[in-house]
DNA sequence: CCGATTGTTCAACTATTATCGAACCATGAC
DNA sequence: GTCATGGTTCGATAATAGTTGAACAATCGG
């Protein structure tokens, strides 16, 4: 009974929090894998942070957050799941936001860059 | 031994820290102090959340929050102190960042304004 | 100098978050 | 159907943050 229902709850774009926002991105890994997300979504197994694994249970609670501040999205897709940034919606309710923070000037490359 | 410095420590500009500014502005209250704090400084009994008073520690406690993340200053003024926003600062190592914070649309206004 | 005012710091407590193993579940492949 | 894969949820514990009273400091006015 603790299953994993297929489609998770996403809030209507009407209803985001700015300050659960600026919660969600103010933890380092998650702000790291939304920048990996501004360009493409992401398949779930692809979220793990670039540098060692960290255990699923872990994984999914940081997508939870961000889930449910309204930052990513995070759709059944076959086996897996697509995680995707909710930019648009991001956009429209916070504008300028979502660019300002992903957009950082000066600030390290997401992904697997660092070597 | 335990008194308050006159001058309490600002981080440089360059040593601004998203996540500890995202942090720090994800907070409500805090949030509603920097609205207030955009058009001008705030003496520090101003600083007060507008609706209900709150013990002077737990204050005390948001604006070293705020200036340690590099959002505001807090410098001495007569036996006051004054709490600025550090704008120009954090936009230009965020460009963008805070006026997107400041202006969200539809917000409350901050202030005395609610009856 | 003395008192009133403003405000920081300390210490203790509470509350919220993070971390992670274990249990469980859906899907796709066979 | 059965198995392997990918992923959520629960429950417990650890770590971090918020709240507050009390102690202490610096300033200004008399």
């Amino acid at each position: 009974m603790t299953g994993a229902p297929r489609e998770l709850p996403h809030p209507d774009t009407a209803d985001l929090v700015l300050t659960d926002v600026l919660f969600a991105l103010s933890d380092p890994s998650r702000l790291d894998l939304v920048r990996r997300l501004a360009d493409r979504p992401l398949e779930g197994s692809a979220c793990q942070p670039v540098n060692g694994e960290i255990p699923k249970s872990t994984l999914s609670h940081h997508l939870k957050t961000l889930r449910e501040a309204g930052v990513i999205r995070n759709d059944p897709h076959g086996r897996q799941r697509l995680v995707s940034l909710r930019r648009q919606d991001l956009e429209s309710r916070f504008p300028g936001l979502i660019t300002a923070v992903v957009d950082e000037p000066g600030a390290a490359p997401p992904g697997p860059i660092d070597l």
